[in-house]
DNA sequence: CCAGCACATTGATGATTGTCAATGTATGGT
DNA sequence: ACCATACATTGACAATCATCAATGTGCTGG
């Protein structure tokens, strides 16, 4: 059943857990290697590209840019997929949608 | 003079300092409670929403509260004016014009 | 089975962060 | 001058974070 007095979903202030949500999202871009790495992903399109390959433009260690990645897997950014030794990584369609919405007002 | 093989401002990736400038956005969004702080004063339109009224809602203490606020000020999220001895929030304009056009692609 | 490559995990370290109690500062009313 | 209100600043603490060297894991080719 629905609340008493009813307000339209967008005039309703953010929830706790709505927020909760939100800032996961945002924080995964909080950073700037992470904002690179996730902006060279992005440009790879859905064929998705080798983190072999993301390594050297960052400048930054192995292990710092396969952390980096987890962070955006978990944040549910990004997904990878094997081919042979090699990791793909590609954006998750949509996963930045609620957070482009935030920002749409 | 332009680079040698120019690419189409769109197709570049992003360089080391706009990285930096949208984290800072991003960073102050990634907080759920300044992401509610952040909404609270969007909502409240160009009037602007006193920060007293900002502590209760958000059930945290006054100098947490205004920490967030500071932090949001800093990144250039919201500005302030003086009434008497209240503070009035708002959202700045177009502050988060680069990290929407970020999030479209 | 072994050697090499791609990538993840662990452990450590210095830096940053969210939070609050206590205190400081500015403004307005009396 | 005094006091109350609104807000900021300081200081402290536990928690999280970004980073790297070292090590572990999984896959492939020979």
């Amino acid at each position: 059943m629905a609340s008493a007095k009813s307000i339209p979903l967008t005039k309703r202030p953010l929830t706790d857990s709505s927020a909760e949500e939100l800032a996961i999202s945002f924080a995964a871009l909080a950073d700037p290697v992470r904002l690179r790495l996730f902006d060279l992903v992005w440009r790879a399109g859905s064929n998705g590209v080798c983190s072999c390959d993301l390594v050297e433009p960052l400048e930054r260690s192995q292990p710092t840019i396969s952390h980096h990645l987890k962070v955006l897997r978990e944040a549910g950014l990004v997904e990878s997929r094997r081919e042979g030794t090699w990791l793909w990584y590609s954006v998750v369609p949509d996963a930045l949608k609620s957070a482009q919405a935030f920002l749409s007002r």
